[in-house]
DNA sequence: ACCTGAACACCGTTCAAGT
DNA sequence: ACCTGAACACCGTTCAAGT
């Protein structure tokens, strides 16, 4: 913990924040290992002590923002009850959490999910994913037990909740809301409209 | 017409193809206008006069793959029905031509749906995929019609099974299913946990 | 109109060399 | 062990010049 041993004592760390920070206030094609370098005022050289490839900085920059989501989910698990005896108002309370995270870093939520990575050279990324995915069916469950929902495989509903949620917020952040929706609708009613259909279903 | 007014008599679309064919033999991050300008036999300079930067041509690869799409589904819409009186299968029938679009282009889709691209530059790119958005719509209501699913908004229930497949397509592809589900199922057993879902719904 | 070649500022990555 | 500086091959973009 000297002043400068050399320049930092967490390189690393310093490293994916510069990331995170040009990410959020420049888009992802902004992030090069060279600025990240600049801004943590070391040589474009030495990220390679800490990353073999660029790569691998924007799965840590991913695993980051996993993290990041996890926790929000986990402030949400932790207020649980927010609604009493309104399973439709808890599932898009729950949503929100995931569609505002998105709004707020729509950048970051792109590296997160758009990486082509290959999950056997990355494995810890998965691990990421799974530590916010296992919230989802977490809340299922406990819900199930109280039957504010129906019974069935925890796993599938959550998957089913998960893609939609994931889906919804995806053609958000890209725009892909097809317009005759989404001029009409705010954030909250896009959200409401999906969970909607997942919780009533579609069948005559 | 002739053999060779310079070099080609449709340069953008020679661009275009180029652009596809590396982009599923080596990625997204390996598709360059100068890659691309080589292999179309120009210089590196050529396609600024088609195309205004790299970001155009990926627009344009975006909508070649929307529309690669929206023909898929409509071959499978001109099907219909291929199970009658079993509108689950039918939901499943048209999911699989999304998800097995992915699985054989799945670099096509993530330049498809991770493009950071402004609407208002890029108008055309949201018309290409409300083209394949109105073809879910337009079966919804056939199938509603037919009292094969329950009545409501078709544009909510589109936007509902849109988002779901979506979401559960992009988790696909980056390898984001959860283990527990991914290595038990194929990937029609995905699909068919994901429809089911959305189609009894999860209400208690 | 359409294309070229040189030029500029930027990258990712490697590697011998320094402390 | 950790970092630097030079070097290499590649980009995106611009622009004067050619046909």
């Amino acid at each position: 913990m000297s002043k400068k041993s050399y320049h930092h004592g967490n390189l690393r760390n310093a490293l994916i924040s510069a990331g995170v920070a040009i990410l959020s206030s420049e888009g992802a094609s902004a992030v090069s290992l060279r600025k990240v370098a600049r801004e943590a005022g070391v040589s474009h050289a030495a990220p390679y002590r800490h990353f073999a490839d660029k790569e691998a900085l924007m799965v840590a920059i991913a695993e980051e923002g996993f993290h990041k989501l996890a926790q929000e989910l986990e402030k949400a698990f932790v207020r649980f009850p927010t609604h009493p005896n309104d399973s439709f108002g808890e599932l898009v309370e729950m949503s929100m959490v995931y569609l505002r995270f998105a709004e707020k870093n729509p950048d970051h939520l792109r590296v997160m999910f758009g990486g082509a990575v290959d999950k056997h050279v990355h494995p810890s990324l998965i691990a990421a994913s799974e530590e916010a995915f296992s919230l989802l069916v977490k809340i299922i469950q406990i819900m199930q037990d109280k039957k504010m929902l129906r019974a069935g495989s925890a796993d599938a509903l959550a998957l089913g909740l998960w893609s939609m949620l994931h889906g919804v917020t995806t053609l958000l952040i890209e725009d892909k809301i097809p317009p005759p929706i989404q001029e009409a609708h705010s954030l909250e009613e896009i959200a409401q409209t999906c969970v909607r259909v997942l919780y009533d279903g579609i069948s005559s």
